[in-house]
DNA sequence: CTGAAAGCGCTAACAG
DNA sequence: CTGTTAGCGCTTTCAG
């Protein structure tokens, strides 16, 4: 904790009460001009900075908003952070982030932390499980982003999402119309999202006048470390000409084995759009969420719950959008 | 804030002291089995979360770190603070990672709200201006990372860096070694890194017996929007058949470029390193950071130097590993 | 315009 | 083993 130099310090050394330096220093206009600025300056000499926790503990809030983050190191949750935190400080937020490795153990002590640390509100991207989070929770305000877990449908929190069978229908469409046959999909195994881009992908073949296969619709452990057997599967055994790859680690994945498989017409989509994927040798098209947009609303509906707590609840779809390379 | 249940409450619901309550929920050993029990059980069902404020406030210390990093969309700073953040988390710290985008107005208000925040220790990237952080920080621990004020030499402050020195030479020296006869440089328009980069540079052209020359050196914009047009000065006015760039974000704009350019020999490299260059179609060496050691390093010094306040000051140096693609 | 005093929620003596 | 009390640093009535 830091130097000790209190506000008694300051009212001591500028011979006024505490009250009075505590009036100065928040721009309380019930102050006389010379008094604020002896303080002022007393108090930046001294070297004081107030101690927040005191004023939260105080005023019963902390300015300070909670995120949870299941991979900060995923591209995408490093831009929804950063989205988050942008729009957060606009409206003059502080934001503690935390990460949970997708684990739901680690979301429980996040949620702990979080809830220890008193912030006025927490922003969650699931880990997925059948969390109680109105029971944890309490009174504190949340709204889910990027996904929803299961049982929250009828709880009091707001949901931001992707429309993700849309966005993923969209890619698969126009693999389809740039000409392939047969499109396999390796999804993720993050089950919400995942199972919304699995729809979304069957709805796009349906729609082509395709039957859906099971053969060729895979999933993705949790740490890829099977994709690439399974883009050789998908792509030489079951002979696939267009591929749907259901997040931006996959698709690494995916790419690191394009070049062994040698497949030069291969018609190759998937979720999340990386500026890097400009320098790829092969054509790729991908639906490139509105993160920006996510973290905003984000940030608008947890503030609004703050500041009513009555407000309902809501769940808000924004799109992808489709980009070809 | 969160809802209102208090340490009174339980205390209330269970017919003991508030002091026995936080003795239970310590795991404070003088308390009787059963009335351990009984609290607990009580605290969980009402739903109780301690007040992680009023606590630091009494025991004067938050278990909490600053992190003051310049970017967290830059893949090295998103690598560092996540390995700061496992290093921390691995000792029982949580952390309050702050962006600075470079600006030393931001950096100066992530600074005072960490303080407020009564972190316990900070780490801090700079940005590099010539602050005066031993008046800010008053006796609160720092250790500065990846960069180094101008001004921090004769200060209390611990600095964990990476040896610039020897991983550029090393990257320039293979870059001849493969046959560039006359390399260039895109350097950052981070001073200390930067400087550091082109010594580096520098010592590796004089060890060829080659001699620097400053109409290769050129200098990116912050915002690296001169970068694409410095490529083309170098590689097609000035006749480089060599390119070192300075980091990560510059390198983006360069191969960005590189195409219109057909250059199917030039010998390339650059400091930072990225998974995704191995889908690069051309080779490229790189100077791959060690920024696990770094994170944990830093969170070590820090630590130590919380524990004990009269520690002295260390510069510590990690070498870069060269990586040819 | 300023001061005195109370109290936010918690823990650490100090008693018992 | 448990309760009483004081106080961390701050803001906010309530008086003046």
């Amino acid at each position: 904790m830091t130097g000790k130099v209190t506000i008694k310090d300051v009212a001591k050394a500028a011979g006024v009460s505490e009250a009075t330096v505590s009036r100065a220093l928040s721009h309380n206009p019930r102050v006389k001009r010379d008094t604020r600025q002896k303080v002022q300056n007393i108090a930046s000499n001294l070297g004081y900075h107030p101690n927040g926790l005191a004023r939260s503990i105080r005023v019963q809030q902390t300015h300070t908003l909670g995120v949870i983050i299941p991979d900060i190191l995923n591209a995408f949750f490093t831009h929804l952070s950063r989205a988050i935190e942008d729009a957060a400080s606009r409206s003059g937020y502080d934001v503690v982030l935390v990460n949970t490795d997708e684990s739901l153990a680690k979301e429980a002590s996040a949620l702990n932390l979080l809830l220890e640390k008193q912030v006025d509100g927490i922003i969650i991207t699931s880990a997925g499980g059948p969390t109680d989070y109105a029971a944890i929770l309490g009174s504190t305000p949340a709204v889910f982003v990027d996904r929803m877990p299961p049982n929250v449908q009828d709880t009091p929190y707001d949901r931001v999402l992707v429309d993700n069978v849309q966005g993923t229908q969209a890619i698969v469409t126009r693999l389809i119309q740039q000409g392939a046959q047969r499109v396999g999909i390796i999804n993720s195994a993050v089950s919400f999202t995942a199972s919304e881009r699995l729809t979304g992908y069957q709805k796009a073949l349906t729609a082509a006048g395709q039957e859906p296969d099971a053969a060729i619709e895979a999933t993705a452990r949790e740490d890829n470390s099977n994709v690439q057997q399974m883009t050789r599967q998908l792509l030489i055994n079951q002979k696939c000409d267009g591929l749907f790859v259901g997040d931006n680690t996959i698709m690494e994945e995916v790419l690191r084995k394009l070049p062994d498989l040698n497949l030069p017409h291969l018609q190759l989509g998937g979720f999340d759009d990386q500026d890097w994927f400009d320098f790829l040798p092969q054509p790729i098209v991908t639906a490139k969420q509105p993160i920006a947009e996510l973290g905003q609303t984000a940030i608008d509906r947890l503030l609004a719950k703050i500041a009513d707590p009555d407000l309902l609840p809501k769940e808000i779809r924004l799109s992808a959008t489709t980009i070809s390379r």
